[in-house]
DNA sequence: AACTATTTATAAGA
DNA sequence: TTCTTATAAATAGTT
């Protein structure tokens, strides 16, 4: 998409390759944010530079709960007025919230847990359903593999409320992060 | 970018809005994984199509994307909190979020949803557009996998980054969700 | 699912 | 860094 073609592989000018990410995190975002126009959907997006800085976007819903989550921390710091204080007292709530993915993270294991899903998704890919198609899966079929992920996961809801609450959570981070790093 | 050009709101044709974003979806997913190839970043998304199935993408993978969260808010902050401020604040979150889920949560769609759910993610499998290599995997075990799909579904081809992005997001789904309202 | 006419993104260059 | 522009890439409407 320029004068010429590239190759699919890091650019190994460190100039050229800043001036690159650049370009790209905007058109990025550019095209995540059409996407959620047209399309009515939720996007959040974390991207790290290479120098290790963090950039976010997210819409639509996603910031209306960010805001709550603000009007929140802010009302509770209520006897805290100057500027300062205040975006103290912001990054505390925004570090808790971290915190918490953070400790998730670590209790899950994450690397365990991946190769047992894998073996797991294997074991209930395996039983009889060689030739169906995704369609036709039955919903006490489905039970019966949330089942067998209960059991290696030691209690995983494939729940769709579930991610949104953890979505807005994310997001909520991805969207204190850009300020924080501004 | 096509025979025409297209106004920036929400598409009303239901089928058009569906193919506009199947298309743009795989269109953005490709530019972040280009970005992050050129640019030796790191970048997470996730997406909520209208009919809110999730899809996401990560590069290297969701949980060290989550990792990076951590670091940069604790770098970011070195104030002591006061236990009993913060835990009030927290705790009006938590009910926030556990209200919200549980109002959602309604018994008669339960069982349907959570069908659903399952078969969404099921499906979030099935896209083979940004392989990687392997890392927290054998090959071995990736091939035989991927085999083993194969028999099933004829032809699915797995992408690891979005499998370990999609089950990087439930576990933390789950495990937040039990934090909070528990 | 494919196919193009067009629009859009962007690699180099200024 | 910001703007310009030739060219590559994405995609809206079509088949």
């Amino acid at each position: 998409m320029g004068r010429r073609k590239i190759k699919m592989e890091q650019v190994q000018d460190t100039n050229t390759k800043q001036v690159t990410f650049s370009k790209r995190r905007l058109g990025l975002f550019k095209k995540a944010s059409e996407l959620a126009t047209l399309c009515n959907a939720e996007i959040g997006i974390v991207v790290f530079s290479p120098g290790n800085k963090p950039y976010s976007f997210g819409k639509p819903n996603f910031d209306l709960i960010a805001e709550r989550f603000k009007s929140e921390f802010e009302e509770s710091d209520s006897f805290e007025t100057s500027s300062y204080t205040s975006r103290g007292s912001r990054a505390r709530q925004d570090k808790k919230i971290c915190k918490r993915l953070n400790s998730i993270n670590e209790e899950a294991e994450a690397e365990k847990k991946h190769g047992e899903d894998l073996h797991m998704w294997l074991e209930s890919a395996e039983e009889d359903r060689f030739n169906k198609p995704i369609e036709e899966f039955t919903l006490e079929e489905l039970k019966e593999f949330e089942a067998k992920m209960k059991r290696v996961q030691g209690g995983i809801q494939i729940n769709r409320d579930n991610m949104q609450a953890s979505s807005s959570l994310l997001v909520l981070c991805n969207d204190v992060s850009m300020q924080l790093c501004k």
